[in-house]
DNA sequence: TGTGTTTCGTAGGGTTCTTGT
DNA sequence: ACAAGAACCCTACGAAACACA
């Protein structure tokens, strides 16, 4: 297979919206090495380039072939070996003049780790399992009452900082975010881990051990048959959020101040090999609580604490708590829920949802599918210009875009961040510059922004100006 | 050497379409 | 008919790496 072949796969992949479908075409194709290897390159993770490719198409004499040299290129750009300038260039060169055109496509989307036929990893893998590795957690959905079957609930309360994930091989302890990718920064933390482990299995170990023989049976199996074999899952915060994601992404320092508050400890081996860990919440929760108290008091490692509800004011009363305390939010887990890799009504999250009614000051173009339609609105937040771009459906991307170009026409004059402004648009007829939109959001940034800004709706409803108008 | 820009990563917010139950 | 899965848009912000004056 070349590169000419691969693009027409592609292209083939593209062209079905169905699901089954596409797989079907990857299923006839995963056989061959260069295919094979576009996927990979493409798609996993853990390989980066450093460099958006320039958009330019080849019209070089070679195909992307398993001989190519581009596959060297790759491994050069991927360890950073040429960087910068060199790497915008060498790349360049090979898309133009090297190779030609539908290799040149087909590296273009490699390098924007996007092959643009509706396909990622969970596609691939379903064909070909394990060929892209996957490094996922378990994720919390939005808190619905109606998936409560049994109560009572488990309600803990939500830390706003980074999960970290600690993943426990005998002496080898290593530190990943939730997407895999490692911490060094925690790399400090090894040895108070490994102490509060041995010293858990050490008691489990004893003659004196105060567990039942049942229990101390399953939490030893749990612990690892031979030597420490665990994970485990909590949330890293040291300091505000982003102090936070500065201190743990910092290469040069640790980041000695940082606490892990910890919710769970899974045996190793069913993390690693399965979607599920299949243990119950109930059993979990005793086996973290059981393990954590053996971590030194007041140091790095604390468990997160639990509470009980029976009732759905219950549960509210126990978030208002937490956010009295200032802390993110809730997390509400049913007891007899297992441990799923992935977004799971085992665990159900509930946040404050502020909203404001913001001027519309501009609107910028969106990307990919969005590309000739609305990317999204800016508005003024007191002086500061804030760009909401989620909240739309597709329709009014098309519709607010149209919109937007033509009050864009009326060539306003003022100052968007002034009174005048929205005078101005209103003179001028505008139908999206100058009015209010409804704006909901996470929480106020220190930059005085908004932290998950999204579009509700126009109200014109709530502004003396245009409802005069009306 | 300092300043500005780009890339990548963290966190999160959504909509749309297909498929499975 | 409804839920879940998957894909793919969007945000703020910090660190690192690099470009350039």
């Amino acid at each position: 297979m070349d590169g000419y072949m691969v693009h027409g796969i592609l292209e083939d992949i593209a062209k079905t919206s169905s699901r089954t479908e596409k797989i079907a075409i990857l299923g006839r194709h995963m056989s061959d090495p260069v295919f094979k290897r576009v996927l990979v390159a493409a798609y996993d993770p853990f390989v980066t380039y450093g460099l958006t490719p320039p958009k330019c198409v080849g019209a070089g004499p070679q195909s992307l072939t398993m001989d190519s040299k581009f596959w060297t290129v790759l491994e050069q750009l991927a360890s950073r070996t040429i960087t910068g300038n060199a790497a915008r260039d060498l790349v360049q060169e090979w898309l133009l003049d090297v190779l030609d055109e539908p290799s040149s496509k087909v590296a273009t989307m490699i390098l924007n780790k996007d092959l643009r036929c509706g396909i990622t990893a969970k596609s691939i893998n379903k064909v070909a399992p394990g060929m892209i590795p996957e490094f996922t957690v378990m994720l919390a959905h939005k808190f619905e009452d109606k998936r409560i079957k049994t109560w009572p609930v488990a309600v803990e309360p939500k830390l706003d900082g980074l999960r970290t994930v600690i993943v426990v091989n005998d002496a080898d302890v290593q530190f990943f975010s939730r997407t895999g990718k490692p911490f060094a920064a925690l790399d400090h933390l090894a040895p108070v881990i490994l102490a509060t482990l041995n010293k858990a299995r050490a008691v489990l170990d004893a003659p004196d051990c105060p567990l039942d023989e049942k229990r101390r049976e399953a939490f030893s199996r749990m612990l690892g048959k031979h030597g420490l074999s665990v994970v485990l899952d909590g949330e890293g915060v040291a300091g505000t959020f982003n102090e936070t994601t500065g201190a743990l992404r910092r290469k040069s320092e640790a980041a000695s101040d940082t606490v892990l508050n910890l919710f769970e400890v899974l045996p190793r081996r069913t993390f690693m090999a399965n979607d599920v860990v299949p243990l119950p919440y109930t059993l979990r929760r005793a086996f973290a609580e059981w393990v954590l108290m053996h971590a030194p008091e007041n140091g790095p490692l604390r468990l997160v604490s639990r509470y009980l509800a029976n009732s759905p004011a219950e549960i509210q009363s126990f978030y208002q708590s937490f956010r009295d305390r200032g802390l993110e939010g809730a997390i509400v887990k049913p007891m007899s829920e297992h441990y799923h890799k992935k977004r799971h009504y085992g665990w159900m999250k509930i946040k404050a949802q502020e909203t404001l009614d913001l001027r519309v000051i501009g609107a910028f173009e969106g990307t990919g599918k969005y590309e000739g339609q609305l990317g999204g609105l800016i508005v003024d937040h007191s002086g500061v210009a804030v760009r909401v771009g989620g909240g739309f459906s597709d329709e009014e991307r098309v519709r607010l875009w149209e919109r937007f170009q033509a009050d864009d026409e009326r060539g306003l004059t003022a100052d968007p961040l002034t009174e005048a402004f929205a005078t101005e648009a209103f003179a001028k007829g505008c139908t999206a510059l100058g009015h209010l939109i409804e704006v909901e959001y996470h929480e106020k940034t220190p930059d005085g922004s908004l932290r998950h800004p999204r579009f509700v709706d126009f109200r014109d409803d709530k502004d003396d100006l245009w409802k005069e108008a009306a």
